[in-house]
DNA sequence: GCACGAAACTTCAAGCTTGAAATAAATTTC
DNA sequence: GAAATTTATTTCAAGCTTGAAGTTTCGTGC
């Protein structure tokens, strides 16, 4: 068995963690706040608002699935927040020609300019919530965030 | 109307959003990785590991609602999370003397030994996600995300 | 053109989450 | 000590989320 004479320092595992208790509580304290102000002062959510989002990326509207690629969530999820958006005027669902297996989600008119208004507020509030942030401290972040993303795994 | 003869530099809001969506994706990220580990290798969730990590630091019990405000959840959300974890022996409901509103909620042996299991496999799997930053990185990175919390409210 | 596997969605059951309403017990006020 | 308020918790309805199962349609091989 070896003796142990000398200190030993935190193993890195244990400063990992910490780390990652951090990261985390910044940003569920964040998305709490957004999720808080979408509900208090515009009566919506967070997934309307990705939805949202991604849609207006998109004028010609997106396939169910390319959209649940792109926000990373399952099929079914995305099913029912389009329902949820297409029920209060906000999407629409449109054939797609020649595949009728396939739906397209498009924003209507509504809900471009409640997207538009959503984002202008979004914006706003994170320019309040990270402003102790200063644009070297921004940059830095930045790329050590994009750092654990390692090498592999595209996109 | 002014015209704009400068060119402007991306407004500082913008620099901020894209961060925050860099953060975000980061932690989505990883927090789906932990949530898929506990599923497929133990059969959890990561609210019970939540709960299972704060009872076990308190070796006593904490009252329902001193669990809820450590978790910043809702009340109504650690009562369904111990309902499910007491169901499948891990905790149990102590009542408080002197105080017949308060429940306890405490760790049995096997919810300690669970937790003792799962601590282990989920600091690992930390190290293995952020082996991207070394010791330096790891400390600018806290740094910078304990700025975001300003001077403000406490915790 | 038929069979079969793949693809695009929806439906479903289970769990998580919230805020609001309901209960019950303790505390304060008069 | 009765009434009113506060505190601790549970219940509830609604929405989000997932993976699995189910439908319908498409494409391919034969």
């Amino acid at each position: 068995m070896m003796s142990e004479l000398h200190r030993t320092p935190e193993p890195m595992s244990k400063t990992r963690l910490r780390l990652w208790l951090k990261l985390l509580k910044t940003s569920s304290r964040i998305e709490a706040e957004l999720r808080r102000r979408l509900r208090d002062e515009y009566g919506t959510t967070l997934p309307r608002f990705d939805v949202l989002a991604a849609l207006s990326r998109f004028p010609d509207g997106l396939k169910m699935s390319a959209l649940s690629d792109l926000l990373r969530v399952s099929n079914g999820n995305v099913t029912g927040i389009v329902d949820r958006l297409t029920q209060g005027g906000h999407t629409l669902r449109v054939a797609v020609p020649g595949d009728r297996r396939a739906q397209l989600a498009r924003l209507t008119p509504a809900g471009q300019s409640e997207f538009a208004k959503l984002a202008a507020a979004h914006e706003t509030w994170l320019d309040e919530l990270l402003t102790d942030l200063d644009a070297d401290d921004v940059a830095i972040l930045y790329d050590l965030l994009q750092k654990t993303e390692g090498t592999h795994n595209a996109q």
